[in-house]
RNA sequence: GUAGUUGUAGCUCAGUUGGUUAGAGCGCUGGAUUGUGAUUCCAGAGGUCGCCGGUUCGAACCCGGUCUUCUACCCCA
């Protein structure tokens, strides 16, 4: 057969996967200064831990993996006979590949409960496989980079994942625009409208106002059941752009009012204590931080605050980029229920580094040295001069230095044109006057100039 | 899941109305050059035209199915 790989699944050359790192340490280093410990979890779960935590849209994109076994065999005869697909899965497929990091945290949080000091910071960089149609920026195997903490309600963590998002994006050298909103703002909103009772078709109409625009919003809410009174009520929401413009439409709505005092108090500690540049017109964010009204964000289990990063195509030279949102989360009051265990809120945030690459490509964005790590190519001329070589090559390493030998004494035309493809910034050569004085030719490929240095000089 | 789109050499792509032996550039191998890459010149190798089936005397080309690429929905990082 034709070698492939599947779907939405992707290898990757060695200065890719340089520079995905490259990602991943940048992240992994701003999780660890603000304090967040690594944690794991196996790629498989149990189906039933996974089903029903992200609508029924999701359950269809869960990866199932079929058991082990004769496993027809013990599958109901009638299920399979109707043909019914959902009935028959939990019979054949008892495992599941992780569809996101939060979930698989949940349970994680419920097992190891005694073991962990609440509040409790986790990061988490691992793949999560989604079974969507591939499109620009959307994999069916992609890169998650999670942080939460669970465990407090503290609004500080509303502030500190801000800074998070800002202090990654702001050393990736990306200006981005990080969006703010508040689960209960949109429920206060849902109240006034007086579709409390579908707040869901709300907010998914509201939702796609930048991509359909107001006319598109009033079409769709209608389609959604909304009356003329709802529809008014909203597209007054959505004409505001700052929280005190917000806050008198809400009066009448107690958890309106709270979203609203949430959000203000977040973004006075934003606003107050976000940057540590010292000079005082240069506080808050590198980056730009907003409240938007219309972000609503799909997953059901936000309860509170809700981020979504994209980035800022007002900055100079990112105007032409076309990506969904980078990075995104939000506060969930009660998560791990579905597992049994209450009063155990949580917040979070979670990098799309499959997303953050492309744009860093397309933006050349990635420095230079995130390329080729090797620093010397040995190449010998003949057997003896190879021995001589293998042995220098060892204590190279030895010693710290990247060094690696072509392993066999070919043409030195050959072996100058595979230093080349390798991108290794020096060629050592060795011939039999080498070995004799100790003095080993050295090149410089970009330059070409060529100089004998002794071993301890390399 | 819906709609469209793509697939020809390792890579990027030509390929006329269905007609003899399917081409180019780059890359690869060898040589000019047995101690010098990226630049020059010469030669060579490399193909189940995504896969399966159909129409036809004859299919890379037409038809059906399937897989895949990219895109718009749905949804999402």
């Amino acid at each position: 057969m034709k070698p492939t790989t599947l779907k939405g699944t992707r290898d990757f050359l060695p200065a890719e996967v340089r520079r995905r790192d490259y990602i991943f340490d940048i992240i992994r280093k701003h999780f660890r200064t603000f304090g967040y410990q690594p944690i794991e979890t196996p790629v498989m779960e149990d189906l039933r831990t996974l089903t029903g935590k992200y609508g029924e849209e999701g359950d269809k994109l869960l990866f199932k993996v079929l058991n082990n076994g004769d496993f027809l065999n013990k599958a109901s005869a009638a299920d399979l006979a109707a043909k019914d697909s959902n009935k028959v899965i939990p019979q054949i497929a008892k495992r599941g590949l992780r569809y996101d990091l939060t979930v698989p945290f949940a349970r994680y949080v419920v097992m190891h409960q005694n073991d962990l000091a609440f509040p409790f910071k986790r990061y988490a960089i691992m793949p999560v496989w989604r079974a969507d149609r591939p499109q620009k920026g959307r994999y069916q195997e992609f890169y998650q980079c999670d942080a939460d903490v669970v465990g407090s309600d503290s609004l500080l963590y509303e502030a500190e994942l801000t800074q998070l998002l800002d202090a990654v994006f702001t050393e990736l050298g990306l200006k981005a625009v990080i969006r703010l909103n508040n689960r209960k703002i949109l429920a206060g909103l849902a109240e006034i409208a007086g579709m409390a009772d579908n707040m869901m078709d709300m907010t998914i109409a509201i939702d796609k106002l930048d991509k359909i625009g107001e006319d598109g919003v009033v079409k769709e809410l209608k389609e959604r059941g909304a009356d003329a009174g709802a529809v008014d009520v909203i597209l007054q929401f959505l004409k505001t752009s700052n929280l005190d413009d917000v806050a008198p439409l809400l009066a009448d709505s107690e958890v309106g009012k709270q979203g609203i005092a949430e959000l203000q108090e977040t973004f006075r500690l934003i606003k107050k204590h976000l940057s540590p540049n010292p000079s005082p017109e240069e506080r808050g964010t590198k980056n730009r931080i907003e409240f938007d009204v219309t972000l609503a964000r799909g997953l059901n289990y936000y309860t509170g605050a809700i981020y979504e990063v994209a980035v800022d195509t007002d900055a100079p030279g990112q105007g032409n980029i076309k990506m969904g949102s980078i990075a995104g989360g939000g506060r969930y009051a009660d998560l791990t229920s579905i597992f049994g265990m209450k009063n155990m809120p949580g917040v979070g945030i979670s990098f799309g580094a499959e997303r953050i690459y492309d744009v860093l490509e397309e933006l050349n964005l990635f420095p230079a040295d995130a390329s080729e790590d090797l620093q010397y190519l040995l190449v010998c001329l003949d057997d003896a001069a190879l021995e001589h070589g293998f042995g220098l090559v060892s204590r190279l390493r030895a010693r710290g230095v990247h060094a690696d030998l072509y392993p066999s004494a070919a043409k030195l035309n050959k072996m100058m044109k595979y230093a080349d493809q390798r991108g290794v910034p020096k060629v050592v050569i060795i011939g039999s006057e080498e070995v004799k004085t100790g003095k080993y030719s050295v090149k410089t490929m970009n330059s070409g100039d060529q100089h004998k240095i002794d071993e301890l000089n390399l």
